[in-house]
DNA sequence: TTGTATGCGTTATCAC
DNA sequence: GTGATAACGCATACAA
């Protein structure tokens, strides 16, 4: 049953030539006859000869395959940005390892280790929200493994990034609840401040200030931004008794779990409170009313992350710099922030 | 900058003693001695040695590699398939490759060599909705390599599946729209019968049977089972002037297409026509009313199928028997189905 | 308990 | 344009 499998060996004793020959034509390398660079692929197509890749890898010292690692894959954004590194990289021979981990540094470093062994040529990573440790990524750099990060991203690490200006995201969706004529605005936040959380909260501020609107940090509720978690902050929001005319999001999970609270105190949206939430989730086109989001083009994303790493991978001679690509968001705008009476 | 790698070679070197020494010592070989077994663990960890799988794999034959080909990798019930099956497989120190067909049998043909040529050690598969073609998996038959169907499965290969009971949830969500008095059901199927469809409409039909409910074909819906081709539905069957009072749909898209265009003609949701989709997906819980559906426990689905694989992997000495594993549904009852009159 | 020798399948270097 | 040979890093059969 297990029939051997055919190596370039086979094809070449069957033609008698030799395997570096057979090697060389499929390889399509320009020293080799066309005649025989017929027969071989001819007979390797006969004996059904599949190449493998690891003896390749094992010689070349290069896997064609590139690590990711995500928090998690379950979740639209960053199962979308995947989806854009494999486009890239598919056109380009190489494959992708994918590894989750679980918003867990410890996890994160076995993970790591892992796509280690398995010789990737390169680690694209959004790390989790709560990492405080990054000596595992500077390890990479001083080994000369391509690094990139994406979304996530920290200035810890001298390396390439890929990420959206969350900053632009928060002042367009604030400036948009401004323009509906909303002046308290609620703000959600995550409590720990990575960078991207940092940044659209920056952009909230700035977009007051623009519009002369005073800040007011009792309106500002931090939390861990799940479903759950935008419900209970929109239950301490109603209890408090502050007025409130829209609520901005830094996540749309959060945004639903308060949209559900409001909806169940017959609070009208958008009437009562306009919603804007950010990530344009799937599932924010299907809610009632719909949500106006962000998006961060999740695929863009993928595909820059790629990009990149293919950039870092083709200059390994000299000293490279590491670029930082920023896509622009975009301000998608439903029904959940639409005043009627505008 | 770019320092040599440290080999097994390097370690025995630095201990005066041989590379296959080391080698055992690191796979714990039983035949070593404790104190050499310390002595290198502790000067693997000095040189800060990294296991190349890539070689160990080209020695035994086996890469460690699971490779999983789904339409999408960017739809929650896949993601969180290939959760399951990351589960299983880290433990026992696999790593998953993960490979998306886009619903094309070439590119499914493509993916499937390009793993093959990545000497993966075997192939988790959820094959596409309009796939017609199998001879590239029993092919892989052929050759021995493990290979495991899931969800969306054909007989035509023999070999493992794994399934949840598409007519149990077919029959109990219907059961439950009888239950709350409706008699005239809609079904959205899918226009290619695949199995899980074919399953799905045969529940359907046969809970109408066992409460003595006429079955009228006008009342089925064939479509792609996208959220426009639902909304599409709908809009044929408003306009056809059938009466009804709820839709069974195979897939959640579809139903809130549905959903949406009943809510535009001021139709009640669940009074006027109750709703029940098939999947959970998450934003089935996020829409308004919420969605009543069919749980496939995608995590539990993949786990399954790891362990079907690692089984078949075990078992390669005499003739495996492919085994069909089939887990239990669960209807996930929300408003959408809840009538209040009842 | 450890060492020696060999090969996994490929590519690179040198030779002709 | 093609051949011979070695090497990538590891694991194993056989010796000792």
């Amino acid at each position: 049953m297990k029939t051997k499998k055919t190596t370039i060996h086979d094809i070449a004793k069957e033609l008698n030539i030799t395997a570096s020959t057979v090697s060389r034509a499929l390889n399509n390398n320009p020293r080799i006859s066309e005649a025989t660079k017929k027969a071989v692929l001819g007979m390797a197509k006969d004996l059904n000869y599949q190449p493998n890749n690891l003896a390749a890898a094992l010689r070349k010292g290069k896997s064609q395959l590139i690590g990711i690692i995500v928090p998690t894959i379950n979740r639209s954004f960053f199962s979308s940005v995947i989806r854009g590194v494999e486009e890239v990289a598919n056109k380009l021979n190489y494959r992708v390892i994918v590894s989750q981990s679980n918003e867990d540094v410890d996890n994160e470093i076995v993970t790591l280790n892992a796509l280690l062994n398995a010789r990737v040529d390169g680690i694209l990573v959004s790390i989790g929200k709560n990492m405080d440790r990054f000596e595992h990524y500077q390890e990479l750099i001083k080994k000369g493994i391509p690094l990139v990060l994406f979304d996530r991203t920290t200035n810890e690490i001298s390396t390439s990034q890929v990420i959206i200006d969350d900053y632009l995201g928060g002042f367009q969706a604030t400036q948009h609840l401004i323009k509906q004529g909303c002046r308290k605005i609620v703000h959600f936040t995550n409590v720990n401040q990575v960078n991207i959380y940092k940044e659209r909260y920056r952009g909230y501020r700035e977009a007051l200030k623009e519009y002369d609107i005073p800040f007011d940090e009792s309106l500002v509720y931090k939390s861990n931004m799940q479903l759950a978690d935008g419900r209970e902050c929109a239950e301490k929001l109603l209890a408090s008794k502050t007025a409130f005319d829209a609520i901005f999001s830094a996540s749309d999970y959060a945004v639903v779990g308060a949209m559900q609270v409001l909806k169940e105190n017959k609070i009208k949206v958008p009437d009562d409170v306009a919603l804007v939430g950010f990530s344009n989730e799937p599932f924010t086109s299907f809610t009632d009313p719909a949500l106006t989001t962000v998006s961060q083009f999740p695929i863009e994303m993928g595909q820059a992350a790629a990009e990149s790493f293919f950039e870092i991978l083709n200059s390994k001679k000299k000293k490279f710099i590491p670029q930082k690509t920023v896509l622009q968001p975009e301000l998608i705008i439903r029904a959940s922030s639409l005043k009627l009476d505008k």
